[in-house]
DNA sequence: ATGGCGCGTTGAGCCAGATCATTCGCCGCT
DNA sequence: AGCGGCGAATGATCTGGCTCAACGCGCCAT
């Protein structure tokens, strides 16, 4: 069997049991998990591959409110309905689990239950910071941010310092998550390359050229 | 003793005792309660008034990530440093402890643990919605969402259906809340008037005549 | 009462990013 | 190798909201 990322901060024990309860499901690229609207019926824990969360507005106008990497949990919450629908971005693994069976384990693991609440504050400093993004940030400094978050995330998963990652998603897919459209997204990118912040690798695959420079222009003391 | 403001879902027994174990403090207009960057030695309760929270850009962009109101608390934290500033809008009350006999106290009460964790899961779904507002919506829908959350902010406080609640934020507040500019909630303000669906009672009240046009512009059904 | 000051409103012109249209180029398929 | 299709890039034009500027008005201090 092919090594599965873990979810970090559980001990392997813990880890194992949890496995235990859940049922491996393959994702193919554009598969949804669930809809919004719908009734929460499981809870998911991503262990390969790449999802997207998106809600959409009447006439279509969507917004990305987050994107999921191995060792996320998904649907833990405490509305009866899914606010948001997920998709798989790539082919991806996941553990699903009742929501039943996932209560019953989390009241019986306090430390699971803390692990919880510690991942529900990061997120929503993570979300804090994503408003910033959206409220304030330009164009450029939007792209900037985006591309250390995924380096820093890739970072957490890999382990150690990168310089390069991937691109799961499409332009317009960061465009909807930016606030922009793919045509601006196409330009900053152009224009983050001509500035020598960046390079890319493919037409998914990023390489930091000047993590400084892109750190500044994401702040806003790009020019 | 004049009666505040209860901090719904705990029973009184464990809200005194919480409260005998706090500091009660008063707040004027504009007064900080702490700075973003400071280090996280408090957990506050909001009793009575309201505050804004917001951080800022290097170069004085300012984006409000949220305004708090009675029963919210505030600090608690993974982080030791604050990521935000916090501001009071009116004069306010509140309570604080120190982090330690706040942490002892959610420990020995696991109630409360769990209404923490409620509270989390409720502020990242509001978060959720917030970003749909910033990424995607126009400048007159953002407005009308924006007085609906007061007007349901205000009847959960109430306790009953509200048709008028109070603007404690300045327009510049709203502005950045909303990731507009203070002319521009100006001009909307106008707009949603001439279209009826609200009234100025008076600069920091507002009326809503049509519920329901507010609704749908809200959602981008507004023309 | 009245003067002034800060917040809010309104107007005029501008610009970052959206929209619309076209071209490019990567990649899979035959 | 050549073809076809779709996502990405680029170009041209448009516009919602921003910027800059003037003005109004309520409120407090004298």
């Amino acid at each position: 069997m092919r090594p599965i990322t873990i979810c970090r901060r559980l001990d392997a024990p813990t880890l194992a049991s949890l496995r235990s309860l859940g049922t491996p499901q393959k994702l193919d690229p554009g598969q949804p998990i669930f809809h919004e609207g719908d009734p929460v019926r499981r809870v998911f824990m991503l262990t390969l591959g790449s999802l997207k969360i998106y809600t959409l507005l009447a006439d279509g106008r969507r917004q990305i409110t987050g994107f999921m990497f191995p060792g996320d949990f998904l649907g833990v919450s405490i509305d009866d309905e899914y606010a948001f629908t997920a998709e798989a971005l790539v082919k991806s693994e996941l553990y699903w689990f009742t929501r039943d069976a996932f209560d019953r384990f989390v009241e019986a693991n306090p430390k699971v239950e803390r692990e919880l609440y510690r991942l529900a504050a990061h997120e929503l400093a993570a979300a804090q910071s994503q408003m910033v993004l959206l409220g304030r940030k330009t164009a450029a400094e939007r792209l900037a941010s985006f591309f250390l978050f995924l380096a820093e995330r890739q970072e957490l998963i890999v382990g150690e310092p990168q310089h390069a990652f991937d691109l799961p998603m499409s332009r317009l897919d960061i465009a909807d998550y930016l606030g922009l459209t793919k045509e601006t997204v196409s330009r900053m990118l152009a224009h983050l390359r001509d500035r020598k912040l960046i390079r890319l690798v493919s037409q998914d695959r990023v390489e930091i050229l000047d993590r400084q420079g892109l750190t500044d222009m994401a702040e806003g003391f790009g020019d």
